[in-house]
DNA sequence: ATGCGTATTATGTCTGCACATATTATTCTG
DNA sequence: CAGAATAATATGTGCAGACATAATACGCAT
């Protein structure tokens, strides 16, 4: 018999131990929570804490009445984390810097305002240049809704990016992200600093909050950026 | 007072509803559990339950006698589910097709075992083609450590792809993702089908379990991919 | 004032119990 | 035998109470 296994995280360590191990062989139905629960000493909900963990990850699947088992293909989770980029970037212990290339209020064009269903009402256009230690780092090309970004119209976008200032003065409930190779045009290219024609990483990001769009922006990467992610 | 908010779900929907509404603003202090619980009134337990959830989504920050706070910089968590590539293609609707290209073991180039920490031993060489629909979808070029995968060595990986076998026959630990753009060589062109130089997306993994390596993988999918994600 | 030990406090977690809910198995009925 | 009603079962969740733990605040001695 294991003898103490009595806190959660203990117990989701055996798990992912029996199931690396094989002794939970993948599809096969592990054993309930009550079984599991006498069998390491702790109480039910313990077990449960553990097992729901451990689901979540991906590596186990569970049914009410039907029981869990050990998931046959488990969907590997990435979890990237978005930061700001200002943030990004002095992590890695380089310099910030940031350049307003244009601000408009302006109407969109189609595929904008198809994306972001605003109808034809104007919406504001911001191009920015971010920068670590004086070398072009990212590209930013942003409309903004401004019903659904309260005063933004009043910012001038000089000093702190739309990227910052928007995550911490607007909330949303909701959004999708799109990852994508993209080829440098001569325009982006010189932005950059790069070679036309240049595999470029793209993140393009479309924010909601409830019903109204709040704004839809692509982010331009410098050639050589890669995205980290861990699982 | 609110009425019922007696589960957790309504717990946590309150919850981001007044973080939503800046009730309680970024960086504000928000009452304690207890005291939630009482205004609620359900127990202490569910409005943790809640608050946890919501702040592994990273909206709040917690921490033990300093009490909970929302976050300043909502670190925008995406979470990108890889799964097998031939279920990838399955979930479009189209015909998923493979083809083996390569498959040797030979002694890696110095970059993959400087990677892989594996010394100077042999690691098996894969490199693969998956179609959707009998256009070129990602080209996968793997180095396989035997020691790390019993019996790949008996795989011929001429029906399944190793991406798919590996999976489910090889239990890991940990690893880590890096999504990057790049440029397609003259080679890389004509098996996926594309123009040299197009921007490809590509997708390195290094997978581990324990201390030995499993796979190092890229996979470099065809131009005008995009990798979708929510928020 | 400065530094250190101690008290306080909010979150983290465990327990034992109860009931809810989804799903499967079984039995009953026409 | 088919289909519906019912029972059984595993997970999901709630509750009240308790103790653990980390981080801060406070007070005391120097």
């Amino acid at each position: 018999m294991t003898k103490g296994i009595r806190n959660w995280q203990a117990v989701q360590q055996e798990v992912l131990r029996r199931i690396n191990a094989r002794e939970w062989p993948p599809g096969a139905l592990i054993p309930n929570e009550a079984d599991l629960a006498t069998e390491f000493g702790c109480a039910r909900a313990t077990v449960n804490r553990a097992l729901r963990a451990v689901a979540e990850a991906g590596l186990l699947d569970r049914k009410r009445r039907a029981g869990t088992r050990v998931a046959l293909q488990p969907v590997a989770r990435a979890t990237l984390s978005i930061a700001v980029i200002r943030q990004e970037i002095e992590e890695k212990g380089a310099r910030y810097d940031y350049r307003l290339l244009e601000r408009k209020l302006v109407r969109p064009p189609a595929p904008v305002h198809r994306i972001l269903k605003t109808g034809e009402g104007a919406l504001l256009h911001v191009r920015a240049l971010h920068f670590a230690d004086d070398v072009a780092y990212a590209l930013e090309d942003r409309w903004i809704n401004p019903a659904g970004a309260p005063a933004v119209l009043d910012q001038p976008f000089d000093a702190t990016s739309a990227n910052e200032w928007l995550l911490e003065h607007t909330p949303y409930t909701g959004g999708d992200i799109a990852l994508s190779a993209h080829n440098a045009t001569s325009a982006e290219a010189q932005e950059l600093g790069g070679a036309e024609g240049a595999a470029l990483f793209a993140l393009t990001r479309n924010t909601w909050n409830g019903d109204t769009a709040v704004t839809c922006v692509r982010l331009l990467f410098a050639h050589g950026y890669a995205m980290q992610a861990d699982l």
